[in-house]
RNA sequence: GGAUGGGUGGCCGAGUGGUUGAAGGCACUGGUCUUGAAAACCAGCAGGGUCGCAAGGCUCUCGGGGGUUCGAAUCCCUCCCCAUCCGCCA
C-alpha cells in the first residue's frame, strides 16, 4: 500500500512508476479523490465537534438539575446531519482505500524499463555442464528411476501434482534441511515452522489480496492455503512496534506452498516446474529502512550460496519494470541452468518491498534517538526463496545426471543423504 | 462442537452511560541528588486522521464491525481472538 500523502507530494514520481509498470491509474485520479475525501472528512468532523459540545452541555445541565430539553432537541437534529455526513465521508474513504489497495509499489530507480526480455543480467556464475550424451529432462530421469510418478498423482489429485518416492523423496527432505542449516548458521536467519493456513488479513498484509485472489486456494472455512511462507513469516511482525535495536529480524522456513496457477494453463505442463503444491525454503527479513537495500544483498547472497554449494550454474538478474511483482520496488531473480531446456529458469526471487507490506499490516519500528522521542515508522520487508526446493531437485537431477540414468549427489548433500553418493539407474541409493 | 469467563495504552491493571483518551503501577525519556552508578524525588510519555506557515486546534480509536442514546470503554447485536471445563480427534 502506498501513502496517499506521498503520492500527493510526488505525483510525477508516482506516475513515472505506474507508467513503467504499464498501469493505468495515475496520481490525478487519486489526488482528486483524496481532496474530496478530506473535504467531506472536515465537514463530518465539524459536526462531530458540535455534537460533542452539545452533549457536554446537556451533561452539565443535568448535573446542576437544570432543564436540557432545548439543547437536546438541537443535538438531535445535529445527529441527523451527522449521519449523512458520516456516510458520504466513509464512502469516499472506502473508494480511495480500495483503489490504493490495488496499486503496486513504486519501483526503485535502478529498475530497467520493459518486460521479461529487458532484465539486466547482474552476474553469471558456475560452470554450465557439458554432456557427451543428450541430457534428459528431470521428469524423464525421475520416471526412469521409478521414483517420480505424475500419472498416479493425476489419478489421486489431478494435473500439476507429482509423487516422489524413495531416494527422490529423501532428496527433497535433504535439500530442505541443507538450506535451512546454511541460512540459520551462516546468515542469521531464525528457523520457523509457521501455519500453512492463514486468514484474509494475513494475505492482505503481504499483498496477495485483494488483487491476486484467484491465484490462491480458499478453504471451506474461509482460510487460505499459503502460496508462499512469505505470508506467515512476514506477518510475524504485523501490528508490532519493534525497538530499533531488534532490527533486522530474519526468518526462514521450509514449507509447502500452494498455488492455483490460474491463468498459466499450457505453461510448463510437463514435469515438476509448475505444480499446485511445491516445497520451498523461504527467507524473510524485517529491516530498518536505511539498511534495507543492503539487506536485499544479504538475503540474495544467502540464496546464491545454496546454488554455489550445490555446484549449479546460475545467473542473477535484475527484473525489469513490467516483470517486477506488485509488492516489490526491486527484485533479483536467480535462474538456474537446466540442461534439458538449454536455458536458465527461475529458482529464486528476492524482493525488496520497502514499506509496502508494512503499511498494509501496520508493522513498525521505534527509532531510538537521544533525548527526543520519535514516532514509530514503518519497517521495510524483504523476502526471497532460498531456494525453491522442488526446482532445486529438478536442477540437480538434470545437471548431475549420468549417461546410464544414474544421478551423482553433490558433496554437500551427502551428509544429509546418509553418506550416500549416488542414485543408481534402478533408483537405489549407494 | 457445547458451556463458562475474558479481550483496556509498550507491558500490567482500574474503570459499568455524562467534560475518562482513560486512575495506579512497571518500562522508557529528561532533570535533581551523587565522584560515578543505584536508590529516592520531580517532570514527561498512546496511535491514526484532519485543519494550520507554525504554535496549536478539532476528530477518531478501550479486540473488529454494526446498533441504542443528546452522550458509550461502560447497554444491545454480530464476528474474531484468548483461557478453562466437557465432547471429538492427528
Amino acid at each position: 500500500m502506498l501513502d496517499i500523502k506521498w503520492i500527493r507530494d510526488n505525483p510525477e514520481a508516482f506516475d513515472a512508476s505506474q507508467k513503467s509498470r504499464g498501469q493505468d491509474v495515475f496520481a490525478k485520479t487519486l489526488i482528486d479523490l483524496d481532496e474530496e475525501r478530506r473535504a467531506l472528512l472536515t465537514e463530518m468532523q465539524e459536526l462531530q465537534a458540535l455534537r460533542n459540545t452539545l452533549a457536554k452541555e446537556i451533561g452539565q445541565a443535568k448535573a446542576k438539575g437544570e432543564d436540557a430539553a432545548e439543547v437536546a432537541a438541537r443535538a438531535s437534529s445535529v445527529k441527523t446531519d451527522l449521519s449523512v455526513a458520516e456516510a458520504s465521508a466513509n464512502e469516499r474513504q472506502q473508494q480511495l482505500q480500495d483503489l490504493l489497495a490495488r496499486i503496486p509499489n513504486v519501483l526503485d530507480k535502478q529498475v530497467p524499463e520493459g518486460g521479461e526480455e529487458d532484465a539486466t543480467v547482474v552476474s553469471t556464475q558456475g560452470q554450465v555442464p557439458e554432456f557427451s550424451f543428450e541430457p534428459k529432462s528431470h521428469d524423464e530421469i525421475g520416471e526412469a528411476l521409478g521414483l517420480m510418478d505424475f500419472a498416479k498423482a493425476a489419478q489421486i489429485s489431478g494435473a500439476r501434482f507429482v509423487i516422489l518416492k524413495g531416494a527422490l523423496s529423501r532428496l527433497e527432505r535433504a535439500l530442505g534441511a541443507f538450506m535451512l542449516d546454511v541460512h540459520t548458521s551462516e546468515f542469521g536467519y531464525q528457523e520457523v515452522n509457521p501455519p500453512l493456513l492463514v486468514r484474509d488479513d494475513a494475505l492482505f498484509g503481504t499483498g496477495q489480496l485483494p488483487k491476486f485472489e484467484e491465484d490462491q486456494f480458499l478453504t471451506t472455512d474461509q482460510r487460505w492455503l499459503i502460496p508462499t511462507a512469505e505470508v506467515p513469516l512476514t506477518n510475524l511482525v504485523r501490528e508490532e512496534v519493534l525497538p530499533e535495536e531488534k532490527l533486522p529480524q530474519r526468518f526462514t522456513a521450509f514449507t509447502y506452498c500452494f498455488r492455483s496457477e490460474a491463468g498459466s494453463a499450457g505453461r510448463d505442463t510437463r514435469g515438476m516446474i509448475r505444480q499446485h503444491q511445491f516445497s520451498k525454503v523461504e527467507l524473510v527479513s524485517i529491516a530498518h529502512p536505511d539498511e534495507s537495500e543492503k539487506e536485499l544483498e544479504h538475503l540474495t547472497k544467502a540464496a546464491e550460496t545454496i546454488l554455489q554449494r550445490l555446484g549449479l550454474a546460475y545467473r542473477k538478474i535484475l527484473l525489469a519494470a513490467q516483470d517486477t511483482g506488485a509488492n516489490a520496488s526491486k527484485t533479483y531473480d536467480l535462474e538456474v541452468w537446466l540442461p534439458s531446456q538449454g536455458c536458465y529458469r527461475e529458482i529464486s526471487s528476492c524482493s525488496l518491498d520497502t514499506d509496502y507490506q508494512a503499511r498494509r499490516m501496520n508493522a513498525r519500528w521505534a527509532p531510538k534517538s537521544e533525548g527526543k522521542k520519535e514516532k514509530p515508522r514503518f519497517v521495510h520487508t524483504l523476502n526471497g526463496s532460498g531456494l525453491a526446493v522442488g526446482r532445486t531437485l529438478v536442477a540437480l537431477l538434470e545437471n548431475y545426471q549420468n549417461e546410464d540414468g544414474s544421478v551423482t549427489l553433490p558433496e554437500v548433500l551427502r551428509p544429509y543423504m546418509n553418506g550416500k553418493k549416488e542414485i543408481t539407474s534402478d533408483g537405489q541409493l549407494v
